[in-house]
DNA sequence: TTTATAACGGAGTGAAACGCTCCGCAAGGT
DNA sequence: ACCTTGCGGAGCGTTTCACTCCGTTATAAA
């Protein structure tokens, strides 16, 4: 082998490099619009690439989606860290809910309790719930959200809207961002009355997320 | 055979009955909650009932869902025709929305495209959409609802609000309905600021029914 | 040019899931 | 006692799917 080239390879280690991103856009896409029980060989037809190049990267299924995990968490967190880089408490929050909504970072919500957690998801978990939770605060302190929101609410907000429905177009994501557009609204403190039923639980936001094996 | 008893029978077609509701009632929790391909098995067990007294009722697994269609689109009606009976615009409009939202109405718009339309579905189609389209006018023209708002916006927000994530508990539901309530607030007329993008095409959302067949 | 290596694609495999059928059985009704 | 009717669920045939295995091809070294 010639000297290491770090990030620019050449010949096929530069085609094993393209794969890899080609790949993880299609496995999102897919496992996004059809729910994680759709067959992995689309996902390799979708990135243009054989199985055996998809296995060879990822031992099973299973390890594909914990990574896909893993990459929409750092995602959140990149985030939340923009928003939080914003000097206006209320455009940051609202930055920050539209963008993870626009990669459908909430997405995988219901792939909850069909994986194992890895430590590294866990932590970044508490990454991004505690970044999150700053947004929150200040723009609660700024007073211009509306009184009573959790950091949970926005989660479950975020969750909501990146459902994808049909197959991704243009006017489905019209739609996605005019009515996420909507319940933000919703979210500013000049609506004054009280929100209703009780704060969404972290106890069980969390918990949905321990492995539930059917047997 | 003796008399017709028309809605109160004894002995076996009184079970039958029974087990026709239980069915029903199982049938909407099970594909609700795990989607349109979970496993017909699965409703008869939760319906407490043998996979062949299923069959007996519903040739196919079609046929049921087609049946849960109909069923949901007439609660749908039911809901929508009694917004109108109240002479509160905003309230009869808001009442409508969570009523369609708390017993799932959009839920099945996943199984859009996956099953033939048949006729009574696209005529209980196009009386829920009269109905709703009422509803609206007369809250936009009580200057209640939010300037730019049409029907199939609420149609879309009902599909979203209908998703169940978990499993069903109580606490999912509060969770819900207190977003629920956020986006709806989003909704009322004083929310002066145009919305985002453009409505909703009436095409692109009726086109969604027509079958796709992978082949 | 030849040879070694590394990544490729996809046919094939074994197992599991699922839609649906079929039939033995029990509970009315007469 | 004897039909009739609806019941439950074991089992059948098919399809689907995660994953393996191997022949091929592109690059790098000799």
């Amino acid at each position: 082998m010639t000297g290491a080239q770090p990030s620019s390879r050449r010949g096929r280690q530069a085609e094993a490099a393209r794969n890899d991103l080609l790949l993880l856009d299609a496995a999102r896409e897919v496992f996004f619009c059809q729910g994680f029980d759709a067959p992995v060989s689309l996902v390799a037809q979708q990135a243009g690439v054989g199985i055996g190049s998809l296995y060879r990267r990822y031992a099973t299924k299973e390890a594909l989606l914990q990574h896909l995990c893993l990459v929409a968490m750092q995602q959140a967190i990149d985030a939340a860290a923009a928003g939080l880089a914003d000097t206006e408490p209320w455009q940051g929050l609202v930055d920050y809910i539209r963008r993870c909504v626009e990669f459908g970072s909430g997405a995988l919500a219901p792939i909850a309790g069909t994986i194992d957690s890895t430590p590294e998801m866990w932590s970044s978990a508490r990454e991004a719930r505690d970044l999150v939770e700053q947004l929150v605060d200040r723009a609660q302190h700024a007073g211009e959200l509306r009184s009573g929101v959790t950091a949970l609410d926005i989660a479950l907000l975020i969750e909501r809207f990146s459902r994808r429905i049909g197959l991704p177009s243009e006017e489905e994501e019209n739609n996605r961002l005019r009515l996420l557009a909507i319940a933000v609204d919703g979210l500013h403190a000049y609506n004054t009355q009280p929100l209703p039923g009780r704060p969404p639980s972290a106890h069980h936001y969390e918990g949905r997320w321990v492995r539930k094996d059917a047997n």
